[in-house]
DNA sequence: GTGATTGCAAATCTTTTGCACTAAA
DNA sequence: TTTAGTGCAAAAGATTTGCAATCAC
């Protein structure tokens, strides 16, 4: 298990996808791999890595973020205009989307059938199938 | 049908919003509902405003999309981190997202079911359900 | 060493806001 | 005349960029 040897892993993981491994990196992805499935920006891998004590500028958590997504290790999930969530769940799988407190939640990619997906545009192909499941408290409205 | 009276019924939707009839707002209500299914940036519609010789600024472009988002004349599709579509469709359908362009596709409600909706979270109630079909150039990477 | 990475501050981009002016009812 | 709506310029919030200093190999 990733727990055994974390530290190791963490290595390997960012070696995996070629970057090297500095401090930042490290520090970064432990705090993103090392707790099971979340969801954060960037705001709030900043603030979590300045309260471990890892200064890090905001402008490397961004560039930490969008090199995990390209190596494979993030996705990100659009569900708010002017602001990106990221993903460590990179398997397929849906979302609940929290309206009143911008909280994300995994929906297991078996739980959702999408039947009869409409053939993609000529020349196109499908990346990516995202269902967004917006909820907000039964009062609300 | 709309286009045989489009003025009055461009100011019958306005006023079903209870929102006063200003030229800005019959201008953008105009080129957003008078040709059939659209989907446009603020910016888009700002500018074809301003090509179709109505001065309106940016700030009253956003406050009408606003409004006649709340008033169920437009619906807002976030697909993308930083920018909001406006979808002049208000019935139950989903997208495809052209990732190479920017463009938006509708897809008709009926060619999606989605099978075994989780139950939203306790307290909760489902307000909308998106699905994204996100695709790109067959060849492209 | 040398090429990648970082941090900072400035820049960028979209959207929102405050407020005096104008227009609709 | 009363209240809503508009335009402008400034502010806000998220993200990106340029570049000198620093670090990994």
């Amino acid at each position: 298990m990733m727990e055994a040897r974390p530290y190791a892993n963490v290595i390997e993981v960012i070696r995996a996808a070629r970057l090297r491994p500095t401090r930042q990196r490290l520090a970064l992805a432990r705090l993103l791999f090392e707790s099971g499935d979340r969801h954060v920006t960037a705001e709030q891998l900043h603030n979590e890595a300045l309260t471990a004590q890892v200064p890090v500028s905001l402008a490397t958590v961004y560039n930490a973020l969008h090199q995990f997504v390209a190596a494979g290790l993030l996705r990100e999930v659009v569900v708010n205009p002017g602001r990106s969530y990221f993903d460590t769940n990179v398997s397929d799988h849906h979302h609940f989307f929290h309206e009143d407190d911008g909280q994300l939640t995994d929906i297991a990619g078996d739980r959702i059938e999408v039947k009869d997906l409409p053939k993609p545009p000529p020349g196109t192909a499908v990346r990516r199938v995202d269902v967004i499941i917006r909820v907000a408290q039964k009062d609300k409205q």
